[in-house]
DNA sequence: GTTAACTCGAACATACGTGTTCGGGTTAAG
DNA sequence: CTTAACCCGAACACGTATGTTCGAGTTAAC
């Protein structure tokens, strides 16, 4: 870890966090999002995002890296293994639901253009806050073994990003959206 | 209806024919996909492609068109009103599953490229179907009534997405699909 | 205040995708 | 067999995205 690299002036420092700003909103929302168009948003030269990242690729893995990063934090301090799994789990879809689908929008995206391999282990880094959930789940009894634990996690994910897009077009309230996910997933997961 | 146009060659049908399911194939698992690649995939030439469908645009139209009309049948001929809703809903998954997902994909296609507006009516078309058998299933009592309906179709076809996108990747056999996601969805979606 | 780091617009090279035209070669249909 | 429909490669015009270079202007840091 430690302060790598050259160090770094202030400005630069500033327009590097604004461009991996910029760069999450336009990858999650807008996929095909040209260099042209995070620099804009970044409110950025394009030359300056090129000095930064290199290439699209490179600028990709940073967002990657810095939204896993965030995202391990938040889990780690919402969902700890305190209580009951099924509080932990309601814990969990409660604080972080969002950032779980940032999170899994992104990887549609990386999938595609990073290819699968260079993403597994860094998925893993964070599906196994969930899947350890659920592994917990399993044995106090409360989740349901009969199916394999890939899809379980699957089915979180996947609802957890419907409930998102169903938020975005207005279909469900935001502040609904915990609940309504809380009702469905307890009694598909549970045994 | 009728046979409209001028009679075509039969080369010419065929033609036209590989290039949809290549289309097909190709949109759903490669949206991005080139008009060089879908000719390519179609065993033509990109002159000949373009002869039949002068634009992109109206290629993914035909293409969506077409698959809206098959899985119109597909589901009329294996979901009829017949037997409880639960009965149905499970001839359903296992009869049409794949046809429902494919169905989805090329709708997040065509709701970035086409625009949300001149999707809407066709939608409506196939998802009536399966919103049809869920409120029978409220009316029979077996399906939750505490939920809206817009999410307890989104939560199937949702569902149905990552159960084909897991058995892409090898994670989940296609066999097994339609049995685990029935015990996903009856308990998620049952009263 | 001097310097080195940084920014940024303009311009260029390159690549790829779309859509069109031309002309000769195939092939189905009568 | 004759003809009209059809196929298809080559080439062009055009747009857009990616990276790179140049040079001049700013600005943080000491």
């Amino acid at each position: 870890m430690a302060t790598t690299e050259t160090r770094r002036r202030a400005d630069a420092e500033r327009n590097i966090a604004a461009i991996l700003d910029a760069a999450l909103v336009l990858f999650t929302e807008e996929p095909q999002s040209s260099m042209v168009a995070i620099a804009r948003a970044a409110g950025v030269g394009r030359v300056t995002l090129y000095a930064h990242f290199p290439s699209r690729e490179v600028l990709l893995e940073a967002v990657l890296d810095r939204t896993i990063a965030e995202a391990g934090e938040v889990i780690r301090k919402a969902a700890p293994e305190e209580g009951s799994a099924t509080e932990a789990f309601g814990r969990l879809l409660r604080t972080s639901w969002h950032v779980l689908n940032q999170h899994r929008k992104l990887f549609e995206l990386a999938q595609r253009e990073l290819g699968p391999v260079r993403l597994r282990q860094r998925h893993r880094e964070v599906v196994d806050h969930v899947e350890g959930l659920l592994a917990r789940g399993r044995l106090e009894g409360v989740i349901r073994s009969d199916l394999p634990m890939t899809w379980l996690v699957t089915t979180v994910y996947s609802l957890l990003h419907a409930a998102a897009e169903d938020v975005n077009t207005g279909q469900l309230k935001a502040d609904d959206a915990a609940d309504v996910l809380e009702a469905t997933l307890l009694p598909a997961l549970k045994s």
